[in-house]
DNA sequence: TTGCTCCTCACGTCACGTGAGGTGGC
DNA sequence: TTGCTCCTCACGTCACGTGAGGTGGC
């Protein structure tokens, strides 16, 4: 018999988990397991160990820290119900932050699609732009904006965008020329109308 | 005059930009910036350091590393649309890693909600019969599970509410004796039917 | 003897936070 | 002289990744 009691090594450990062995060891030295050693100092996981290591990655999946982790596990953390509920408030800020960074970036590939000679300067223009602009108009607005800019350019057809093109040149024709001089000084590359 | 050029100090630009000393700091150390000294040694940020420095937060507001904005406004980055896409791939990414998160969160919130008694002992071992459902079942049979609870919930009247625990007691008294031991095995507290 | 797995340091990552200890400006 | 702002180290954070250098097991 190779194994006597079932002790899995490390490495069998962390193929079957998916974890490293570095993983592993991190995971020890935080005291969060405490697999036993043989002889000659090598770890042995019991199925109490990776009960436990399941148990770890378990509360990982739900988004908690290392710390947090140990402080569930050795019931010195907060209620159960209130942890999850600080989960889920934190998830909800990170879901806002990167639904916010979308608008942002999905705007900006819009800006760029429009502005066919986009050098990086060019770029960095379009986004010093939108920075003005995100800074005198409301998120609410800008997010209307993106959002009807998004749904026209899905149901485009060729004749539409031909309209499209033409509204923009009679908004360039409506320009006084003040503004157009601050349109064509914010962006170099612009073409007269 | 207190001021003849317009150079401001690093707490003033700290103050009117929302960062901290330290990150001007440490944009200057990473080569994004590079405000000229006074006489003794002291930053003196003129108005072409705020705009490389409006430029410098525009970018890591679109989620680029600071590397990346290095690269980016040296001109050594990747082409402008390429890197917008990108940003877009890895903002997708983060965006469905924090819906399955809120997915199970939610689901995790509804079984302690309905679990009276929720120890620590007993949030453990709901989340390890959590783990062994989320292996059984497929990720779209878990959302549909958890979708069709919330939308119940949202919308219980006490009538219903009192039917759903009927088909709670029916469904336990469909299940085998074997299989009810299962389940008292893994929720010590759980009550017989 | 040769691979293979394991071991223990220990530095690196990323964008700063946080003192420590000291100096010039008003 | 007293605050105030500024300066430069330099270590800490978080969850490991990535070698380095060495040892035991099959």
């Amino acid at each position: 018999m190779r194994r006597e009691d079932e002790q899995r090594q490390v490495g069998d450990v962390a193929k079957a988990t998916g974890l490293t062995v570095r993983a592993l060891h991190h995971y020890e030295e935080l005291g969060l397991l405490s697999p036993s050693r043989d002889a000659s100092g090598r770890r042995r996981y019991s199925s109490a160990d990776l009960q436990q290591l399941h148990r770890v990655v378990a509360l990982r999946g739900f988004g908690l820290s290392l710390a947090e982790i140990a402080a569930t596990l050795s019931g010195s953390g907060p209620d159960p119900r209130e942890l999850v509920r600080r989960q889920l408030e934190q998830n909800a800020e990170r879901l806002a932050t990167e639904r916010r960074l979308r608008q942002r970036l999905m705007t900006l590939l819009d800006v760029l699609d429009r502005h066919a000679e986009s050098s990086t300067v060019e770029f960095i223009d379009v986004i010093e732009e939108m920075l003005t602009m995100e800074n005198s108009y409301s998120p609410e607005q800008l997010e209307q904006m993106a959002k009807q800019r998004r749904d026209l350019l899905e149901r485009l057809t060729p004749e539409q965008l031909e309209q499209m093109n033409q509204q923009r040149r009679e908004f360039l024709e409506r320009l006084s020329p003040d503004e157009l001089a601050e349109l064509q000084r914010r962006r170099p590359g612009f073409e007269r109308p």
